[in-house]
DNA sequence: CATGAATGAGTATTCATTCAT
DNA sequence: AATGAATGAATACTCATTCAT
């Protein structure tokens, strides 16, 4: 994270240099925001000049859809598997998913991706798609296996398959934008509504034999 | 809707100025997104000359203000009372309110304003104390309100007043917001998903009595 | 020519301003050659602000585009109705045509269009076509009309008319240009040099009954 | 022509350098024009790295005015002696100079300098007056050499000396420029055209005598 | 020496805001 | 008051030149 300060000018890191850029954008963008974010202060926060940064990306949006691209490749991939590898009952599995969301969009701040899809997806179709392809459809999958091992292992009831992912992947994600906007007003805690909504979704879904 | 029709220049009442461009901004802003769309577009859709913007707003971010607080004081007022006085069912009660989300932020547009507040809360931090003061509390007290009816009819158990009501809202305006942006490509049945959604929550929060 | 002195700011000239922007720029093209002059130079020559610029021409380009129809346009008609309407023998139509090509090429600046086109033709290729069509063979016409009057009027003989139009204009295009590049070191009179061309011409191409 | 095959890198001859770098550059220039051509690009033609051009020219205007030089030292010269031994009538040795003209100019590419003199020469004024001592001055002095020949050999008559050799070397120049910029649209016969004029000069200048 | 990554001055273009008419 | 022409600060992008490796 602190990749910016004591290196000397015009020092050659041309393998390292894109995640730096990535690294430096995304961390202003969640400062400030996308639009409020100029080229050059990516380059000042990435520590190099502002050609240095069309030596790696084409243009500034190219910067925000390789961001993206790096984000989808690493931390989708990684979701997916903690969660078909597991071996817990679903309340466990149901929680794990929420934690991996908030993790993902707060802690690592890939919120500002969603949140950019979000308002100026007109930009950025090739993008969208993706996303929905790659994280959006990935997600449901990850939630349709937790379901139906749930339904295998006899904990829930076989109609639970009949759940819409959405309703467990829409409220996962809004609960944890949430406190990225409305923060330091009204600072909802995060995991405690997420234990409640599976709570709610257990109660519904749960097998009567359990 | 009918902001510029064959009224004669020169002719329109001071008073209604502001309203027809706001109304004239949404309509780009929805069509364009926020970012894409110039004063100057806004004025040639008011049907006005740049300047006289000016007039009645000190500042493009101004229009925005407005248009979110006109907003603010309009729909969300409308919903309350409508929830308030009505005579229904919980489930009955809850459809109503999601419709009435998904008719507020689809039908009428306003979810660009959800939109913008969420990527570029930063420029506008007022507002969004406003629209959480207004909009989301409102809201919360909405659902509050519902609940207590359905406790009170002896419709739902008296653990549902634990429930946050965050858990009700936020999935409503995500799944709303869903398919504004991820139109075209998986474009989800969201009143389907609302039913299902409402029925989510019934069955975990309905009095065994019943 | 002096347009640029004593004017108020901010002054409104709506009808003159590309009239304006242009004999600016043809100026600062003339004294500094085309890829050395700014926008903002011409802006400056102008009298106006940079952005005024990009309220009558959508780019740098435009502007010289605009400057060589404005040419084609005005100077090219021009001559040929001068040269089709006169009444003198050839050898003064010839001289005429010579001085109408040398007046338009170095006194009223068009010099800089031509070099252009030679330059840099591949960044205005439809350009480059309506300059042929309408300046290089409408020239071509006014020559087979000296020529033919010539023949008719038995000052020249038949096979006159065998001449390609070329060997009058680009010597005559040719002997003006040169002056405004190698002047200062070996200026060629002009006007003497044309005299030579025509003579050699007349000499050749006189009809012996004379 | 061959100057980027198949030798080893880290071989080449230092010595070759620079001439390969100027081929790669004319090369260039000719295909997409003077301004259009990066300095990395004719790097990239030579097969080089773009620091390396630096090893031999301190600039990119240093490229052009070596090539310039290397023009003007290898054609022009060949040129004149090839004019100055010659054994031919005056009829032949103007067809010859006329395709020398052309062949220099449009086969071996040097059209491409006298564009760039014509339209930037404010750039390069000492390029201008060396291009003007040698390469006009010299042609002038063939033109005139043949003019003296044909002269004593009977051939012409004593007034030819009096013809401004410019009035042979421009329209040769000209003619053969022309093809390079209005190609495609009106292809004039530069060889035919070549020949007219060789005629044009022959009837005015030669001796009644022969 | 050669390389090509890094630099940053330079430039075209946009658009919110001002103000003469 | 209304207009829309004029303004100029802001910003993305280019490319000749430098220099660490």
């Amino acid at each position: 994270m602190v990749f910016e300060c004591s290196r000397k000018p015009r020092q050659r890191r041309k393998e390292a240099r894109p995640s730096e850029i990535i690294a430096a954008a995304v961390e202003l963008w969640k400062e400030r925001g996308f639009a409020a974010t100029r080229l050059e202060d990516i380059a000042k926060g990435a520590g190099i000049a502002k050609g240095t940064v069309y030596r790696y990306f084409p243009s500034k949006e190219a910067v925000f859809e390789a961001a993206v691209e790096e984000q989808i490749a690493s931390t989708t991939m990684g979701r997916a598997d903690d969660l078909r590898t597991a071996n817990a009952n679903s309340e466990e599995m149901l929680l794990r998913y929420f934690e991996n969301v908030r993790a993902e969009l707060v802690d690592s701040g890939s919120f500002i991706f969603l949140k950019v899809l979000l308002a100026e997806g007109h930009r950025f179709p090739d993008l969208v798609r993706k996303y929905e392809d790659l994280v959006i459809k990935n997600g449901a999958d990850v939630v349709r296996g937790i379901l139906r091992r749930g339904v295998d292992r006899g904990e829930l009831k076989p109609q639970a398959m009949n759940l819409d992912p959405t309703l467990v992947m829409a409220p996962a994600m809004m609960l944890s934008l949430w406190g990225t906007v409305f923060d330091g007003i009204q600072v909802p805690d995060v995991q405690h509504m997420h234990h409640q909504h599976v709570a709610l979704l257990l109660s519904s879904l749960q097998s009567e034999a359990i």
